[in-house]
DNA sequence: TGGCTTTACGGTTTTCGTAATCATT
DNA sequence: AATGATTACGAAAACCGTAAAGCCA
């Protein structure tokens, strides 16, 4: 019995596929189908019934993984209660949405090299729900998107709140006004694709205003969208922190309307069942690392 | 990092010698001495200090010693949970007394060789003393001898009482004769080598009545040494229930003495610091299955 | 010198990935 | 067909034991 072979065994239980533990350890499937063949051999029993298409834990798995979860949660804590001062090793998978890889990404990144020298990071700029069907699958080790999930297999926890306003360009219309359904059949709406958390709390935000929106625009890049409506092309909704520098300069004003459109929580998620330290250690990092409230640093403040 | 290495490690540091823990694990010293190189290497944190001729764990080593003595423990609790039913593996090696060994050990094994037939069983029949300090060594899992012992690195868990009585052949004292002084200086003693438990308490009973007993014969064979008293060489102590056969068939007879020689309470010995289940689950067995009353079954009834 | 540990080296075993095969949907 | 898991096999790496060398009492 290995590390390396309980650790097979966890994750495709966990993950209910070989191919998707095979892939989160990185190794091949041919690989972990040995490890866990071998785990089976030393121990004499089955842990997966191979009968149909996917491989279905046994009674005897059952009561393994419990233990095996236990043990990685053990050599982790060992790593980290050891390994140089506490220090992470590895690499570590997570998923960002564009907001927040151009607000404090770059000051959680400095932080982690800074206290985890050896931990490689391997971020992944997606959207919502594209970052949440990864997690599932065990693709990522964490996502910080906008939440709660859905989902009974992850737990999440809120890093922080952002405050959503329309905004126009001042050609367009001037700041302060206060938006009547007849402005947003006037105004053409550019929205982010219709799988981002954001597209979706609009779309409630309408149904509860109860105006009608035609979708002008839809683009995948929050960078994009914001040039779009600050070069006229029509209203969206964004963090009246984040373009601050653009309310600031005048390239884009804020709009009112009642009620204001939503405030969204952005959240750590990460998969309930992974004993892994590296989720924990992080997870309190990006807590007291967490400030949404500042514009992007590629931003000249003045333009 | 692997079980292997932790194991290794672990008992490095509680037997405080590479040797005696390859001796223990079966491997070569070199072997491993490489294994707790690697683990360092893994870790990035020396174990022990080679300063001296004896590796002294550090302080990190420290750390680490609770935390892979809970992943052995795990480990084991893997095996006992799953592995068919419960059932143990690999060898278990112990010390048992020549009483033991010839009463109640056959029933041991028969029951242990039911219960868990993947045990490989290595008793080893030793004098008292030998056994504690195999036990101290790691040499061996468990010892049952009388006891308790002094050591502080080991538990001991009573499982069993035995009446000792003088003894002689009939030809040599009558039955029931109450011994003085003056029979001691009369018939020579024979008793087991001087590291022999009995031999000890042999000579408390001494010092506490106050004669003088000439040593006649030592031997460290407890049959030899009934052999020998029948024969009518000299006087020992035996366990009254051990000897019935040979006391019912009148080749021995049973003398009083004021005080009555001792009691011996068997005990089984373990480590306090071994994790294994092994150890916990043989221990309940020989609770459950310790007879000492009874006369070893290899004397014909009626001799 | 003698006990204890590490290093060097070879031979065996293990492990891994590619690619092919088998089975199920 | 497409997906998911196992088998075959060659290359690379790990592991172990023997033997030699260091190192402190």
């Amino acid at each position: 019995m290995t590390i390396k072979q309980l650790e097979a065994f966890f994750w495709a239980a966990k993950l209910g596929s070989f191919s998707l533990a095979a892939a989160r350890l990185c190794v091949t499937q041919s690989s972990l189908s040995k490890r866990i063949a071998e785990l089976e051999a030393d121990l004499g029993k089955p842990l997966f019934d191979r009968a149909g298409q996917r491989a279905v834990i046994t009674d005897a798995g059952v009561r393994l993984l419990e233990h095996a979860g236990r043990m990685l949660e053990l050599e982790s804590l060992i790593r980290s209660d050891l390994d140089t001062q506490g220090t992470l090793r590895g690499s570590c998978r997570f998923g960002i949405s564009e907001l927040v890889a151009s607000t404090w990404f770059p000051a959680f990144v400095a932080r982690v090299r800074r206290e985890h020298p050896d931990l490689v990071l391997e971020p992944h700029v997606e959207l919502t729900s594209k970052l949440e069907r990864m997690l599932e699958r065990g693709e990522l080790d964490f996502a910080i998107v906008p939440g709660p999930s859905a989902s009974p297999n992850l737990s999440h926890e809120k890093v922080g709140e952002l405050e959503y306003r329309w905004m126009a360009s001042p050609e367009r219309l001037p700041a302060g006004t206060v938006l009547t359904p007849a402005h947003f059949s006037e105004h053409p709406m550019i929205t982010l694709s219709a799988d981002a958390r954001l597209s979706r709390e609009v779309e409630r935000w309408r149904a509860h205003v109860g105006v009608a929106i035609p979708h002008a625009l839809v683009c995948n890049s929050l960078a994009a969208l914001i040039t779009l409506v600050m070069a006229g092309v029509g209203i969206s909704t964004f963090p009246t922190a984040y373009v601050a520098p653009f309310l600031a300069s005048g390239r884009l004003v804020a709009l009112v309307s009642d009620p204001p459109p939503y405030n969204l929580n952005y959240c750590f998620h990460w998969r309930t069942d992974d004993p892994r330290a590296v989720v924990r250690v992080l997870r309190e990092i990006v807590r007291a690392e967490a400030n949404f409230l500042m514009p992007s640093p590629l931003w000249p403040a003045a333009t």
